[in-house]
Order: C-alpha cells, then sequence, then structure tokens
DNA sequence: GCAATCTGTTTGACATGCCAAACAAAGTAA
DNA sequence: TTACTTTGTTTGGCATGTCAAACAGATTGC
C-alpha cells in the first residue's frame, strides 16, 4: 500500500510565505496604520516584484484586501490565520525554550519553520499545555524540576548513545 | 529592520520530499532488501518519472548511490538523514499523542509535516524529553495527571475564551 | 522469434516562489 | 514645466517538484 500521508503537506491551507505575507500585514497595520505592496516587501525583504505577484492568489482567495489607494488590508478570515500561526509562534518558541530548555536563537528558527504546519487540534492542544505549564503549579514545578536534572550523557565518540541506535545522530550537520 | 529568520525556511538541509524519498529507499531496503526507482514510486505514490529526475539531485549530494544494476541505496550521511528524521517523527508522534493527547490520525499528519524541520538541537532535546516522559516516574505521572484533569473549556460562540484574544482561534478551518 | 511488459529516462507542461530589469503612473521638487 | 523619485506591475529567468506521454533497452511469455 502506498504511502500517502506525506502529501498531506501539500493540502496545508498556508504556505510558509503565505503565512509571512498575513504576519507582515497584520504587523505593519498595527505598527504604523497601514500596509502597501512596498512595506510588505521591505518587511520580508523580497523584492516589490516578488510581492506582487504572490499577493494575488492572496487576494483571490479572500485573505488580503486592497481599497482605491492600493492599501492593503486583511479580511476576517486572513487575520484569523495571521493571529493563528502568531500564536503557534508564540507557543512553540515558549516550549522550545521553557519546556526543553533550547537556545532562544534556534528555538525563534525552529518555530519559524513549524507555526504554520500545526492543525486547529494540534494548535489548541499545544496552547492548552503550555497555558497549563505557564499556571506554575507544585505538579509543573517538581516535574520541570526533575526534567532538568535528567540529562543523559551523549557520548558522541561511541557507537551507540542513550537516544540513537547505532551511531549518534546528534554529529549530523543537517 | 526587515525580518530574515523567516527565509531560514529555505535553508533547510531536506525538503519535505527529499526526507521521504529517503525513508523510502530506507524502508524498502529493510523491507525487501533492494530499493529501485519503480519502487520507490510506488511508494511515494508518485510517478516514475518524477521519482527519477527527484532522485538526480539527492545522487549528486551523495546521499543516495546506485549500482550497475540501477539498484538504489543510502550511502552513510544519507542513512543517517533518514534515521533522524524517522526519530524526529516517532518523538513527535508520541508527543502529541501521549503528551498533549491529540487524535492518533492527526498527530500523524502533523508529525509528517514538521519531522524534518527540526534542528539538531530541537531534534535532540525533544528525544530527550520523550526518554524522560518515558520513565514513567511518579514526578511525570502526577504532572500528566494534573494536565489531563485540567482542560480549559473553550466556549466557542463567545468572543473571548481562555486561549485566544478577541476571537476563538478554533473555529477556523485551516 | 516476436510480441508484450517492465524499467528508467527524457520531454513539455504546470504551479509555487523567488530574482532583476523594464515600465507606466503618480507624486515631489526645482 | 521639467526632472527625479516612488510605487506597483509585468516580463523573462531560475529552481523545485509534480504530471502525462513518449521512448529506448531489457526482460518475459508463448
Amino acid at each position: 500500500m502506498p504511502n500517502t500521508i506525506w502529501k498531506e503537506y501539500e493540502a496545508n491551507p498556508l504556505t510558509h510565505s503565505a503565512a509571512h505575507y498575513l504576519m507582515a500585514i497584520k504587523n505593519l497595520l498595527t505598527e504604523r496604520g497601514y500596509a502597501r505592496v512596498t512595506d510588505v516587501a521591505r518587511e520580508l525583504n523580497i523584492t516589490r516584484g516578488s510581492c506582487s505577484i504572490s499577493l494575488k492568489p492572496l487576494k483571490q482567495r479572500g485573505l488580503v484586501t486592497v481599497d482605491e489607494n492600493k492599501f492593503l488590508s486583511l479580511s476576517e478570515e486572513g487575520r484569523r490565520l495571521a493571529e493563528l500561526v502568531e500564536r503557534n509562534d508564540e507557543v512553540l518558541q515558549s516550549f522550545m525554550t521553557d519546556v526543553l530548555g533550547i537556545d532562544k536563537d534556534q528555538a525563534e528558527i525552529d518555530a519559524c519553520k513549524i507555526e504554520h504546519l500545526l492543525s486547529i487540534e494540534t494548535s489548541v492542544k499545544m496552547a492548552e499545555f503550555l497555558k497549563f505549564i505557564g499556571r506554575n503549579q507544585t505538579v509543573t514545578k517538581n516535574f520541570l524540576k526533575a526534567l532538568r536534572e535528567h540529562r543523559p550523557e551523549c557520548k558522541e565518540n561511541t557507537a551507540a548513545c542513550d537516544l540513537c541506535d547505532t551511531h549518534c545522530l546528534a554529529t549530523l550537520e543537517h
């Protein structure tokens, strides 16, 4: 039986770039009060031409709107999608740094890659999880403390370690 | 200052499809003992033509090798990358189902989308986290029990709920 | 032996998403 | 008014990754 789940990747409602176009517009509207093609392009560090073209399908999908002076804004759906991705980013970064203890800069990069790929269900459950962690209850503190003290040593030069089967996967460049 | 972190997405060592080509070859070698272009194509549910073309850059990068009879195999690096992505998949699925309580089928889809995007650091920390959870210590049991009992109610019809600012993000199709 | 099938590759097509370059329209400045 | 700048769009190019279709070479069946 052929594998088909991996093709769900293309069925994602937002591509990585689409998510960032929406968030860029949202941020510009919040911070400056307006968002034009040029502003979005500058925000995302791409050319105006690329920006103009990539915004077309977002307009056609009704996520981005334009007024008579070419000022961009988000539809209700566009705004919600942007908020959802932003929340995913916050939650993922918080999980990576506060729970896993990952370096802040690396967490930022990883979260940015993943933020648009979570299903609603995973997004909600992650947010609930972080909300629970944030309550800082005794049971949570004890768990995190024990987690911090548990640091399995990875002997990179041996053939096998605690985490990997035959070779240490941490030595890869990836 | 323009945002540049979002462009790290393209700098990922493996694309979604590349990761699945490597894993398909690895699985075929394990299960059948051989892997040809046709077998990989069938496994991934794509045409032989697409498969043939997409394998080229993987051969050029030295991740995939071919013998005189056109039988494919993985280089050391290719095999390690495949193993890394497979471990990420296992760890992510386990986290989503066992910790977050996400539906198995949905967890499978989400994990498949993310598995190739984790940095080594995040991969290792996630694996350690799940290893720790798997020890099933009292401190973990207590934490998970409290987490299960904490189920914030999302009143979808109200403007604000526990997780979202102004609108319930769970109502989106995404 | 000869037709049918299997295998891998190539070709042309399409979609996404980026670039540089050219261009038209509008605003700015002298 | 004229010259310059800004803005948005279009064009042609490139890279990835898919498809269908055609093709050549090898294998199989009768």
